[in-house]
DNA sequence: GCCAACGTTGGC
DNA sequence: GCCAACGTTGGC
């Protein structure tokens, strides 16, 4: 799951231990975290920033539900067309689990054969997006060297 | 700040 | 349903 450090870091999760996973806009991304159960455990990757790279884990601590952004007019994720019963978008809720004891950075990423097939790469203006057993093993352990 | 990739919108 | 125009993401 990306977000940009400036706006929300894993520090910032750090902080707030729990957090809403909101302003999610694009189909898939959304349908990925509807497919999330709770207790699923996800990365938490820095993206639009020096460097780019996978900083911490966490786990889903609430199974996706309508974001509350989407129905406030003044906020930057208002969606017209959503009404509470009716509503496009959703979010779900992430728990701080750890920061990476090591920051493991893109241009790594991009080294690891392991991960060659991996949508950060091919699908790579996905927000939100699957990671293969053997992917998050690989990033876990180079994060532990 | 630039730009490639790609998702979304809307006219037809 | 196609596709051009446009907007957004994210690396650099």
């Amino acid at each position: 799951m990306k977000s940009e450090p400036d706006v929300f870091g894993i520090d910032d999760l750090a902080r707030k231990k729990v957090e809403g996973w909101n302003g999610v806009r694009n189909y898939q991304a959304r349908n990925f975290m509807r497919a999330m159960k709770k207790g699923d455990r996800a990365f938490f990757y820095h993206s639009n920033a020096n460097p780019s790279g996978v900083a911490g884990v966490m786990e889903i601590a609430r199974e996706a539900y309508p974001d509350p952004t989407q129905f406030d007019p003044k906020n930057d994720y208002y969606e017209p067309k959503s009404t509470p019963d009716r509503a496009l978008w959703d979010q779900v809720d992430v728990r701080f689990i750890e920061k990476l004891p090591r920051f493991v950075a893109l241009d790594e990423l991009r080294r690891m054969p392991a991960l060659k097939g991996m949508a950060l790469f091919t699908r790579s203006r996905l927000s939100v997006q699957p990671v293969a057993a053997d992917e998050w093993n690989a990033i876990v352990k180079a994060a532990r060297r």
